[in-house]
DNA sequence: GCCGTTTTCGGCCCGACTGTTTTCAGTCG
C-alpha cells in the first residue's frame, strides 16, 4: 500500500535529514514526520486522493503542502522519490527496521552505522552479540543489553493488537488498580478511547496521592512479564499477551488535562494546543495555563475545551479529520450511543454455523435489553458453515414462530437468513422463501478474486433484487489476515440508498466492516447503516460496542442506524 | 517544509525518563 510506504519514506528521509548535519532546520525535519504521521493514519488510499483531485487535493492534508505534495505525486507516478534515493545513496541503513527496536533513535542508529557498520537488523545483531556495542562513547552495558533485548522482542514479531482483545484486558486491569491500589480514579486512555480497530499499546490513567505504592502494585500485577521504563509518574511495563502498557499517575486536579492529553489523537493535540497558544495559554497535561503560569483550568475536561472556545469533541472522533473546526463553531454532532440500540439484526444459530440454540440466543438479547433481533443463518451455497436450503429454513422457522408466541412479546425475533450473493448477483435462494422473511442480509462469501467492476455489478444487483434488506461486511476484509477486496464503496452506498438497503457496520473484532473511513465517505450518499454482531454464540453479542465505537468514528448518527429504529419503523423499513 | 484571528515572513507542541553526559542529549509518546 502507497500510504505507508510514503509514510515510512518521509519518516526515513526525517531520519537523514537529522543525521545529515546539513543546514537544515529541525522544522524541517519536523515538517516530514507530521507529514509521516498525516499520511500514516490516513485510512483512505493517498492514490485515490491524488487520482480524484491531484496535487491541489494533496495539498489538503494537514502538513501537506506544495513541496510534499509534488514528491508523493512523483512516487505515486513513478514509484520513485528522487530526495529519499539520493538521500539514502549517502545513507544505506534501514531506519525503519532499526527505529523500531527499543532505544534507538537517528543519531545513535548513525553511530551504530559509522563506527561498526551496522545497518539493518542482521548486523545489529550480530554487533550486540559480539558485544560491540558496549564499547562505543554514547553507549554502555545497559544499553548494548536493552538492545538485544529489544531485537528479541521484534523478532517475535508483534503487530498491531485487536480493539476487542486489547479493551477487555484494559478493563480488568483498571478493576484491579481500583480494588487493590490506593487510586481514586482510573481511566482508560490512548487508542483504545478513541476506538480504533487495532491499537499498538495499552495507556491507562490513575489519580493518586500515593503513586509509588501504585506503580509497585502496577509493575507486580499478573499479567505483567517486566518493567521497561519506571518512574513516579510514568511506568511501562510489558504484558504476558505480548502488548506493552503504560500507567500514568497523576493529581486530581490535572485529571481533565491529563485526560485530553491521553486520549489523543496526538494529531488532534497539537490543534487543540495551538489553539491555546492563539489565546494566550499554554496546555499540557497538568493543565491549561496563562501567560504567568497561573493555572487556569486542570480537573475538568469539557471546561478546558470550552475555556479554548471548543465544544467537548466525543474521543472516537479525535483524529483532526475536521473534528477541530465542528468544535470551534459549536456543531459537533449528537453521535450514536449503545443505549440507542434496540436490536442485532445478524446473528447465527446452531443450526448453521452457531453454536447457541434459538432459545439460548433470544434470552441473552432479552438480557441485553433489545426489543428485537434476526436470527439470519447461512444459506445451502456456503457448505463449509452448513448453510440451509429453503426447506431447512421452513423448518427452523417454524420453531421461530412457536418461541415468539412462547416469549409472549418480550422480545421480537425477525426472521431471516444471512443470503450468499452468488458471483454473477444472483441470490442463493428462491424469492419465495426470501419474500417470506422479515430480515434478509446479503453477503458475499465466495469469488472474492474479481475486478472492481465486476464486484461492484455483482453487490449492485444483488442490492436491486428487491430482496436484501443489509448488505453485510461490504468489504469482506478480516483485519490481521486479508485485505478488502476491491469493490467501489461509492457507487455501492448510492444504489444502497436507492434500493432501500442498509449497509452493514459488522461489529465482529476481526471485522469492523464498513470500518470508519469507509462510513465517512459513504455517508454523503445518505444511506442507512445497520450495526450488527454476525454473532455466532450468545457471548458474541457482546461485540455490539466495537461496531458503535466504529459508527462513532465514521460520526454517525442515529437517524442513519437500522437498529435504533423502533420495532414498527423497522419493519416499515424492511417491508419488500 | 508548512502555515496564517501572528497571513507571504517568521514562527513552528511539550514533558518524562534513561544512561552516561560532570549538566544533558537522545529517545519516546
Amino acid at each position: 500500500m502507497d500510504n505507508k510506504a510514503i509514510s515510512r519514506m518521509f519518516e526515513e528521509i526525517a531520519d537523514m535529514l537529522e543525521i545529515s548535519g546539513d543546514k537544515y532546520s529541525r522544522f524541517e525535519i519536523r515538517a516530514y514526520r507530521a507529514a509521516s504521521l498525516t499520511i500514516g493514519t490516513l485510512q483512505e488510499p493517498i492514490e485515490e486522493i491524488f487520482r480524484k483531485g491531484g496535487v491541489e487535493a494533496l495539498k489538503e492534508l494537514p502538513g501537506i503542502g506544495e513541496g510534499l505534495a509534488k514528491k508523493i505525486a512523483e512516487f505515486i507516478r513513478t514509484g520513485k522519490m528522487s530526495k529519499y534515493a539520493e538521500l539514502k545513496k549517502r545513507y544505506p541503513i534501514d531506519f525503519s527496521s532499526l527505529t523500531a527496536i527499543e532505544g534507538l533513535g537517528p543519531k545513535r542508529i548513525y553511530a551504530l552505522y559509522s563506527k561498526l557498520g551496522v545497518k539493518d537488523i542482521e548486523s545489529l545483531k550480530a554487533a550486540a552479540e559480539a558485544h560491540k556495542i558496549r564499547g562505543l562513547e554514547g553507549f554502555g552495558e545497559k544499553s548494548e543489553e536493552q538492545i538485544a533485548e529489544s531485537l528479541s522482542l521484534v523478532e517475535g514479531n508483534r503487530g498491531r493488537m485487536l480493539l476487542g482483545e486489547a479493551l477487555p484486558v484494559a478493563e480488568s486491569m483498571v478493576k484491579e488498580l481500583l480494588s487493590y491500589a490506593p487510586v481514586e480514579k482510573a481511566f482508560i486512555a490512548g487508542s483504545i478511547s478513541r476506538m480504533r480497530e487495532t491499537v499498538g499499546d495499552i495507556d491507562i490513567l490513575v489519580t493518586s496521592k500515593k503513586p509509588k505504592e501504585v506503580m509497585d502494585f502496577f509493575t507486580s500485577m499478573k499479567g505483567v512479564a517486566r518493567a521497561i521504563v519506571s518512574g513516579p509518574t510514568k511506568t511501562t511495563v510489558w504484558l504476558d499477551i505480548g502488548i506493552s502498557c503504560d500507567l500514568r499517575v497523576i493529581e486530581d486536579g490535572s485529571f481533565g488535562a491529563a485526560q485530553q492529553y491521553f486520549v489523543g489523537s496526538k494529531a488532534h493535540n497539537i490543534e487543540v494546543r495551538k489553539i491555546a497558544i492563539r489565546k494566550g495559554y499554554k496546555l499540557n497535561e497538568y493543565g491549561l495555563f496563562d501567560k504567568a503560569g497561573k493555572p487556569v483550568e486542570g480537573a475538568d475536561e469539557t471546561r478546558i475545551y470550552s475555556k479554548l472556545g471548543m465544544q467537548h469533541v466525543p474521543y472516537e472522533m479525535r483524529e483532526n479529520r475536521g473534528e477541530i473546526e465542528l468544535a470551534l463553531k459549536h456543531r459537533i454532532p449528537q453521535l450514536i450511543e449503545m443505549k440507542d440500540i434496540r436490536g442485532d439484526l445478524h446473528t447465527h444459530t446452531k443450526e448453521t454455523d452457531g453454536t447457541n440454540a434459538i432459545e439460548e440466543m433470544a434470552q441473552a438479547a432479552i438480557a441485553r435489553g433489545y426489543e428485537y433481533f434476526a436470527t439470519t443463518n447461512h444459506t445451502k451455497s456456503l457448505r463449509i458453515a452448513r448453510g440451509m436450503d429453503e426447506s431447512g429454513f421452513r423448518k427452523f422457522f417454524a420453531k421461530v414462530d412457536l418461541l415468539n408466541e412462547k416469549l409472549d412479546g418480550r422480545i421480537r425475533i425477525l426472521k431471516g437468513a444471512e443470503v450468499d450473493i452468488l458471483k454473477d448477483g444472483s441470490l442463493d435462494l428462491g424469492d419465495k422463501i426470501l419474500g417470506e422473511m422479515d430480515c434478509v442480509v446479503a453477503a458475499v462469501h465466495s469469488s472474492t478474486n474479481l475486478t472492481s467492476e465486476e464486484m461492484t455489478k455483482r453487490v449492485e444487483k444483488a442490492l436491486g433484487s428487491g430482496m436484501a434488506n443489509i448488505l453485510a461486511h461490504p468489504t469482506g476484509r478480516l483485519l490481521n489476515e486479508r485485505e478488502a477486496y476491491p469493490i467501489d464503496l461509492d457507487a455501492v452506498a448510492q444504489s444502497a440508498k436507492d434500493n432501500g438497503v442498509a449497509l452493514e457496520i459488522n461489529s465482529f473484532i476481526s471485522r469492523l466492516d464498513l470500518n470508519d473511513t469507509n462510513i465517512l465517505s459513504t455517508s454523503k450518499y445518505g444511506p442507512m447503516y445497520s450495526i450488527d454482531t454476525d454473532a455466532h454464540s450468545t457471548q458474541h453479542l457482546e461485540m455490539m460496542r466495537y461496531g458503535v465505537g466504529t459508527a462513532r468514528r465514521g460520526w454517525l448518527q442515529s437517524v442513519s442506524v437500522l437498529n435504533s429504529m423502533k420495532l414498527e419503523e423497522l419493519m416499515r423499513f424492511l417491508k419488500k
